[in-house]
RNA sequence: GUCCCCGUAGCUCAGCCGGAUAGAGCAUCGGUUUCCUAAACCGAAGGCCGCACGUUCGAAUCGUGCCGGGGACGCCA
């Protein structure tokens, strides 16, 4: 990356490295230095064990010698016993994050490449529940992190609407559906009708056959009675997924289901069969892998001669490899899938396919019910919708007794729950299995989506009443913030958490450089009087932090997808 | 049985490209409101970092084994 588009404590870090590097004669782009646990020891550090051993000397020694012989501007090196820390000068430090935080450039990123996420991806015909929605909000989170890092981004909803699932509906719908339940609310018809498909399947075989027939006709007729039934259950899903989806604030380039490579299912069979992998076995075509260490084969057609999941990712990805030759074609699904990830890519490898390589599982953890297992099948769902509601009708309690004089409450109770409930699910690692708690969910204090709006708010609030025309940083005198280090220290460490949250595809890393802002934020506002605080120029200084505190949440905040009400 | 993920304070978690006395939040106890929103802030208490061995000057962090939890393992997705 280039100097230049440093940001933050990054540019300083920087030129640590540099300094550094000169004087131990090395690489600086090879060092990596450390971010000390105790503030007094600085923004960064070195430990000089191992430079002690190459020179034969003890730790301490060289830290000295090296804390004398180092110059950085804005940068004091200090040696305490092994190790050399690095404190950046409170003044240079706030003049720096402020001309960052004070324009919309901050954390921006040069990373030009074109990245291909899928995400979200509910199934037709079933209502979007709590497991929906780890991979629409880390999908989503993460689509915004890359663009800002300068990704271009291309959002695929890859809808579960193809598959022997709706051989089974078929069939379902043939023996018990019900236009006028269905017309009232198809989502639910359809789930019941696919919860009584499964408890009568066992005793009625019948049933089965009625299901692979009814899928069979889905793949060859064109435009059949199956079809038409398919089209209508798609749409009536799609239509409830959108109000989701705006709830949300989540958009894709495309809405592209299983069923849109459909037309590809033929020619990509045939192309395996080219390239020499296919092979039969009891009566399926398989792609052998135990060459590449995988003892699983992957199944691509039935004994039936029907498609398989692993058939439409595999035409799935080779399209968009068509479509968007993609340096990082991304897929934000769960974590169980991660043999299916590790077949679909073995089996482009095998086809000497090497872009391959630029398709990346992106796993994430169940969510679970303390009380036992979700399952669509038998009926035992947690709805999204629910989720939702129930989080924004105790935000409205929350706000009718902490502020009812608020304008506009609906609206802010919305942004409150629907803030709550997507920053719990983001704070967290993503590969990390969550049991869902209510108490924790609904949660509105201490490490909370609501608590980075709060902060947010508050800063609004005195911006308000300044009623201030626009900051400028040139005209802040930055000495007069050399008391808010560790506000500047936490707004500064934002674009590497940034940089950080793409690199490792991990949104809680921006979601924890987030509570560590707020925090510092929460302790400025509290010692130090920005209004009427008896000097004109730290009146001015201080609302310039406040602004870059504001702007900096505000802007995390979008990234992460949780709404930032200016008041609440 | 094989493979993958997880195991840090009572609970939920951060820290994990090895480094200086292991950090938050919730819950508990105590304090802060004539002061820019108390959804906040301050303090107290709370930890063989699952266990063992190994690598290293140094391990919560890396490796191996074991234990515990979750998941996956050909015609579901």
């Amino acid at each position: 990356m280039l100097k230049e588009n440093l940001q933050g404590l990054d540019s300083f870090a920087a030129n640590v490295k540099e300094a550094l590097g000169n004087a131990i004669e090395q690489e600086p782009a090879s060092l990596s230095l450390e971010i000390p646990r105790e503030e007094s020891h600085g923004e960064f550090a070195v430990a000089c064990f191992q430079m002690a051993q190459a020179e034969g000397t003890d730790p301490p020694t060289v830290a000295k010698r090296l804390a004398k012989e180092i110059e950085i501007p804005g940068v004091t090196a200090e040696a305490v016993g092994p190790f050399l820390n690095f404190k950046v000068d409170s003044e240079i430090l706030a003049q720096t994050v402020l001309e960052g935080a004070l324009t919309s450039k901050y954390g921006k990123g040069e990373e030009h490449a074109a990245t291909v996420l899928e995400f979200s991806s509910p199934n037709i015909a079933k209502p979007m529940h709590v497991g929906h929605l780890r991979s629409t909000v880390i999908g989503a989170a993460l689509a915004r992190i890359l663009m800002r890092l300068g990704h271009r981004v291309t959002r695929i909803n890859h809808l579960g609407d193809w598959g022997s699932q709706f051989g089974k509906l078929v069939a379902a719908w043939n023996n018990w559906g019900n236009e006028k339940s269905f017309l009232e609310s198809p989502i639910n018809h359809l789930l019941e009708l696919y919860v009584r498909f499964h408890e009568e399947e066992t005793d009625n075989p019948d049933l089965k056959d009625q299901a692979k027939e009814a899928f069979s006709e889905l793949e060859t007729e064109e435009d059949g009675e199956t079809r038409q039934l398919w089209q209508r259950f798609t749409e009536a899903s799609l239509q409830e997924f959108e109000q989701i989806y705006n709830r949300l604030g989540v958009s894709f380039e495309h809405i592209r289901g299983e069923s849109w490579y459909e037309n590809q299912l033929e020619s990509l069979v045939e192309w395996l069969d080219s390239c020499g992998v296919l092979e039969e076995s009891e009566g399926a075509q398989i792609i052998d892998l135990t060459e590449q260490g995988i003892d699983t084969p992957c199944l691509v057609k039935t004994a039936h001669g029907t498609t398989l999941y692993a058939t439409r990712d595999l035409a799935a990805a080779r399209s968009r490899w068509k479509e968007f030759s993609f340096d990082h074609s991304l897929y934000v699904v769960g974590s169980e899938q991660n043999l299916h990830f590790r077949q679909f890519k073995a089996a482009l490898s095998r086809c000497g396919e090497a872009w391959a390589e630029k398709i990346e599982h992106i796993p994430f953890g169940l969510i679970r019910m303390a009380g036992g297992k979700l399952s669509t099948r038998e009926g035992k769902v947690l709805l999204l919708s629910e989720v939702l509601d129930r989080a924004c009708e105790l935000a409205a309690e929350t706000i009718a007794e902490k502020n009812p004089d608020l304008p506009d409450r609906e609206s802010v109770a919305e942004k409150i729950g629907l803030g709550a409930v997507i920053f719990h699910d983001l704070k967290h690692q993503r590969q990390k299995d969550v049991v869902f708690d209510w108490k924790e969910v609904l949660s509105f204090e201490g490490d909370t989506g609501p608590y980075l709006q709060y902060t947010h708010a508050r800063c609004c609030s005195i911006l308000r009443k300044a009623n201030s025309p626009s900051i400028s940083s040139a005209e802040v005198d930055s000495s007069l913030l050399s008391d808010s280090k560790e506000l500047m220290v936490a707004l500064g460490r934002y674009p590497g958490a940034l940089r950080e949250a793409g690199r490792k595809r991990e949104p809680s890393a921006l979601a924890q450089s987030l509570l560590r802002i707020a925090s510092a934020g929460n302790a400025f506002y509290r010692d130090k009087r920005v209004l009427g605080c008896g000097d004109e120029n730290l009146e001015y200084a201080r609302l310039a932090a406040v602004t870059a505190l504001r702007n900096v949440l505000a802007d995390g905040l979008h990234l992460l997808g949780v709404p930032a009400p200016e008041e609440m």
